[in-house]
DNA sequence: GTACAGATTGAG
DNA sequence: TCAATCTGTACT
């Protein structure tokens, strides 16, 4: 495994939004890491995106991250309760990013949480290895993920090729073209009909912890 | 100062 | 299907 350098995320987010399926997001507490599989992405690749924050070029206290080169992350609240994990992709002076929006966590990291069911109560052992198998959704939809690891306000334009709490890494394995699944963004009617459209939303098809 | 809608979620 | 919940943003 090995950190994604700057060079990963200057490029167009429209590329590193499809590059990133497969890789992993890496949280440090302390001396415990927090890792998932990033299995869906959405690209918000401009200006003259009308669904990006940065439409027309706007420059508010919120995006202006967006305006860096790519690499920092771009974290705000949405609904006044949801923090939606963002990095900035691309050249700086030209406002890009890719949300992240769903992680597949290992069986590993909720073992730890059963674990704690078990000693609480062994007549739910059963049960507990049921949700086991079935709830590894613990990080699959943009809330939930920056729930699950902790993430806010203090992420606000991390540098993820630096970062000692937060990065991007890589096996080094590669999610085919064929692999990848595409479709219009979430939650964004708002942008009209022509922009809502737009496939910029991608997945890793057949993927169990794609967000709903 | 005030109004308003949102890159979501979980419960009913 | 809908309410929760609060900040950023626009406008008076």
């Amino acid at each position: 495994m090995r950190r994604l350098s700057r060079s990963f995320f200057t490029k167009r987010s429209l590329i590193v939004a499809k590059k990133l399926l497969g890789c992993f997001l890496v949280r440090r507490i302390g001396k415990k890491l927090l890792i998932g599989r990033i299995v869906e992405t959405e690209a918000y690749p401009g200006p003259s995106d009308r669904a990006s924050h940065a439409f027309d070029g706007k420059v508010t206290a919120r995006n202006k991250i967006e305006y860096e080169k790519g690499g920092y992350v771009y974290i705000y609240l949405v609904y006044g309760m949801y923090w939606q994990l963002n990095i900035t992709t691309g050249r700086a002076g030209y406002p890009e990013c890719v949300l992240i929006r769903a992680l597949e966590v290992s069986d590993k990291q909720n073992a730890t949480r059963d674990k704690k069911r078990k000693t609480q109560n062994r007549n739910i052992i059963s049960m507990s290895r049921v949700t086991f198998h079935m709830s590894p959704n613990v990080a699959n939809g943009p809330g939930k993920l920056c729930r699950w690891l902790k993430l806010g306000k203090s992420f606000y334009g991390e540098n993820m090729a630096r970062s000692k709490r937060l990065w991007v890494a890589t096996d080094g394995s590669r999610i085919p073209p064929r692999a990848i699944a595409k479709g219009p963004r979430i939650g964004i009617d708002y942008a009209g009909p022509h922009y809502a459209k737009k496939p910029w939303r991608f997945w890793i098809k057949a993927n169990p912890c794609i967000s709903r």
